[in-house]
DNA sequence: TATGAATGAGCCTTCATTCAT
DNA sequence: AATGAATGAAGGCTCATTCAT
């Protein structure tokens, strides 16, 4: 989180730093393909970001394409971890759970420069099938893991109806990830500012409202 | 497009076939675009496709980003058309409004060839601003549209409650869209065999119930 | 010189002219070539000028090196005859003779739209062997034929010095040549109107000042 | 030139020479340039020629036309310079400066390697406009310059009569350039040697007995 | 005779990858 | 470990030439 930018070329001048380690050569790679797509991103540009030149990442990767899978890596891993170690410090009422976890994708993802992998992963998931297994056992599974337990528990407890538990996972994401998606790729079309907290706000409204069981007395 | 050739007389050598028009050069280089992506296709496959000579793609287009930008107007431009011609015939009920939309999109859109679009187009929105304008401009607000009116007639009848209109329009087709795209991006990385439609039918399901207007009696 | 123009394509809409004979495909190539150079004319450009379908070019000339061949030919083998048949009636005067020769190439070549010939054929001599030499057989040196008349006629009569005529002969046009060829090369860099008339008056002035024979009471 | 190459070890497989600099690429094209024209000359002979790969030009250059630029440039800069100099040390005998002048444009120039350099601008001033103004602000009106003074001085003396200064400078150079320029073009469709020095010779004869003041005495 | 759609070889340019230092 | 000059394969685009009509 400490050292996401490039190597502050003012701080030693003249001087490559020495500790141009492989998981900054990543992240240079990983905040450029973000931007502009992977084939768009040259080697020269993740270089010069990451202070190096471009001979020193064949040192540390064999090819663009395992630079790839390095910076898909280590950019979401960290989150992931992140995200599940919260868990066991969730409500443990189901729709707080659900509310959480939303939050914490999009503070910890959607809203930041990481937002950028998803359309990312999914414009090149067909070019790089490893990438994007590792990606959807590693990000996708594992954060819709911690859905299904709340949607379990709130089954169970009575509190949600009966569920098609499994698309109702599938579901809980995409319109978080589609709004980070939306501001790396249509957002500039329009021109009021568009406002991706509220839309999720509405999301989850509907959602929650969508699988709560029916009570006569459900305040809602 | 069965009246036109002279004698119909399947595939000659040496002569080209007069009905190599534009349209079906657009229509095999968005079949790879889909395919492939933007930059991995290249003009030579889409001219093998196409049956002509790479150099013939250039009596038609300026460029390969001009032949991207014909692909998706003729690719999506009729598919609109239509669907906003099915509006006129649609039931009254803005329930089944929303439930004829969804059904349009992914069999005319989701489900088909055409499906890839909207990753295509996600994908390389940031590269081809124009492009993306355009499809913003002429599918995603038309398509849109068509919910907006659903939703207003809903609300205004009570049948359903009082909606964040922009927000939940927004909403609508997210999931649609996501399940189009999964197919054409992570959807190998899944053995089993997915089945959207239920994934859709069970949004739809959640998304109703999300918007309803609580009634004592609401059957649901 | 009255067909010089291309077909005025106001004449006959829609109807090819029927006596679009070489000769006038050889002219609107001259044109061209003498514009923008022998590469960087197309086949394209020429037919259109010529008001004619590409294929058609094809129809009188093997190839773009002949269809070069002929429009030099034809474009500068008639102003040739025409300056020899003009020393029949020249002066007697050999001075009066060569000023004769230089306004006959200026008024007739330099100043106008062959002008572009000279720098065109110097330009391409090396890539088209063939060409160079019939143009310098039957421009180059028929012209100086022409001069070499008066030289010796002059030298005969006592009016010039002794000269080496050759070397004299091979001067001579030069000075012409060049404002000819500086039209189409670097006149625009000089932003004043340049004067070639004067140039060329002021060239001959010492031209003839150098190989009169120096007597007592020459007046000059 | 001699003392920078490291062992100066002739040539080793894979090792490319660390003098491969600009200069030497610029020199490569330049050598081309003049034999074949811009156009008909193409980055794989100039590559070749100066014993790189078409990759490394573009380390140098941006641009085929770049390369155009810094061929000219290069190539005739350092000849005017030296002119220049030359200038202090001329004779102060106004005949004999433009003598010095003409005999060392053609040693330097016309009769060198150099000598295609005007038929190679004169043939592709239009197409490079930029080059063009480069060439004519830096070769040939610094060229001018030298005999204009030597012109004035002759006037100013009485040693040459008055003059139409302009005019008569912008003739100086055109038989030798000439001269140049037909060595490049049309000298292999005269079967016999020619003879350039006598051409010159004969040339500055006629120009300085053109422009000679006229004495009683004068015993030319 | 005339057309113009089609061809395909060729060229400039880019960029991932290599390698001598 | 690090450099960066050099490589060369590949792709977009052009245009002289051909050919069925």
């Amino acid at each position: 989180m400490s050292a996401q930018q490039p190597p502050a070329r003012g701080e030693m001048p003249r001087q490559r730093r020495k500790e141009a380690r492989p998981s900054e050569l990543a992240e240079a790679a990983l905040a450029l393909f973000i931007e502009k797509g992977f084939t768009a991103t040259r080697l020269d540009e993740i270089a010069a970001r990451a202070g190096v030149s471009k001979g020193t990442l064949y040192l540390y990767f064999d090819s663009k394409e395992a630079l790839f899978t390095a910076a898909i890596r280590d950019g979401i891993v960290p989150m992931i971890d992140e995200a599940e170690a919260r868990l066991d410090a969730m409500a443990e009422d189901p729709e707080q759970m659900l509310r959480e976890i939303l939050l914490t994708f999009w503070t910890r993802v959607g809203a930041t420069r990481l937002g950028g992998i998803p359309k990312l992963m999914m414009a090149e998931a067909m070019n790089f099938p490893d990438v994007a297994r590792f990606y959807y056992e590693n990000v996708i599974a594992r954060g819709q893991r911690l859905v299904r337990v709340a949607l379990e528990r709130g089954v169970a407890s009575g509190q949600f109806r009966p569920l098609d538990i499994a698309h109702s996972v599938d579901l809980f994401y995409v319109p978080a990830v589609h709004a980070a998606t939306w501001r790396h790729s249509f957002a500039f079309c329009v021109s009021g500012a568009s406002d991706p907290e509220a839309f999720l706000e509405n999301y989850l409204d509907i959602y929650l409202r969508g699988i709560r069981a029916e009570t006569k007395g459900n305040p809602r």
